[in-house]
DNA sequence: AAAAGTATGTTATAATATTAACAAATATTT
DNA sequence: AAATATTTGTTAATATTATAACATACTTTT
């Protein structure tokens, strides 16, 4: 039990992966599992699967191994799930409105309270039940409700600016799917997906495997 | 020179922000940079960019630094991109639509060539200029047409079908925007986007922050 | 053209992360 | 109820990754 260590950036990243697992064992109507069995599942170390279940101080029983339910659950909590997060997009483009009609969000327990973009087409449309608002209102709409991630659709040239002003507002948590890259304080935490990075890591692969092949 | 040691994933995974950032230095039109000058732009060590770049065996120069053209035009080579790789889409609903017209693919040398889906309402209907083709026909469609990478946004249940159907045909690269964790072979080259994982890491660090801020 | 200043490639060191090993605790079997 | 089999939490060992140090080579200045 080393609650108070510093849970390592790789092990955070590890656990929506644990979670998703979990859920699906839920759904099988499994109840317990051990390290070893997930370990095989997931294709990673049993070893690796107990470190860091550790971290947060373990969530096993010796002789027995995990109880599916209770370790769902325990993940859930420490990544702060089902906690009512709000979120609001900012960017009501093609990736914006498919981001606001995506059902795992959700499922996660985030809640879309807002969308916003600066097309006067756009605004005042419904996407997935919410109506797109004038990004000018933004400080308005900020000050009313309570937001604690953004998702960052935007143009990259408008992106930083946004960003700027969210944090300003006290957004805490950025999710920036423009191709620009933040530069920000650091009280604020921000997660880039560059959908075309995981595309060039492909074309690397691809072209790895063409040569090993014919070596 | 060490080119024929074996480059680690990491390794890989920060080329595509290298040459983000080396592109945004020649539209800026600047001719050289240094390691350290780098490194403060990128905010990583100097030392990480020379012993990534030395993996491949050095682009620069010393006492002078990296010449921003070449180093580019290196690294685009190292990731495989401009050789005209081409792609496909199946799944045309939200997420699938919103890619398709997502321009980076195309600026990173990706070509669209297909879309494929299930929904009869759709199928049919142009997407970016590409015509949406029943997913039946995808057999076909890859007898006839070289495709390099697939990109798989279909719902979580049809996933793992289409992904085996796509290796069979001899698709080497799967970008996999559902939910589901495919099982294949290993002679695929697979990359997960799984939307609610950044999500979720998101809402880990906000509730870690407010927790730092109280203590 | 010589001297001083830069900045790389590369080796050495330190820090992290992963895997292995195993005692302690519980579950299951006989 | 005792004996055997599981399987964890945790410590130890290994492997990987990141950083620091520096000799070497080139650039720029004087």
């Amino acid at each position: 039990m080393e609650e108070n260590k510093k849970v390592p950036a790789v092990v955070i990243k590890r656990l929506p992966r644990y979670y998703r697992y979990l859920g699906e064992l839920l759904k099988q109507d499994i109840k317990r599992i051990s390290s070893g069995a997930l370990s095989q599942k997931m294709n990673v170390t049993a070893s690796q699967i107990r470190q860091d279940f550790n971290y947060f101080g373990g969530f096993g029983q010796q002789g027995y191994g995990y109880n599916v339910e209770y370790l769902y659950s325990e993940i859930g909590k420490i990544l702060g799930l089902n906690d009512g997060d709000t979120m609001i997009i900012v960017g009501a483009g093609n990736l914006g409105r498919a981001l606001a009609s995506h059902s795992n969000f959700e499922k996660r327990g985030f809640k879309l309270v807002g969308i916003f973009d600066n097309n006067p087409n756009i605004i005042g449309s419904l996407v997935n039940g919410v109506r797109v608002t004038d990004v000018r209102e933004l400080e308005k709409f900020l000050a009313e409700n309570r937001v604690d991630i953004a998702i960052l659709t935007t143009p990259k040239k408008a992106v930083q600016e946004v960003a700027e002003r969210l944090v300003n507002c006290g957004v805490m948590g950025l999710l920036n799917f423009s191709y620009a890259e933040l530069k920000l304080p650091h009280e604020v935490a921000v997660e880039n997906v560059h959908i075309s990075d995981p595309m060039m890591t492909l074309s690397y692969k691809i072209k790895q495997m063409r040569k090993d092949g014919k070596v």
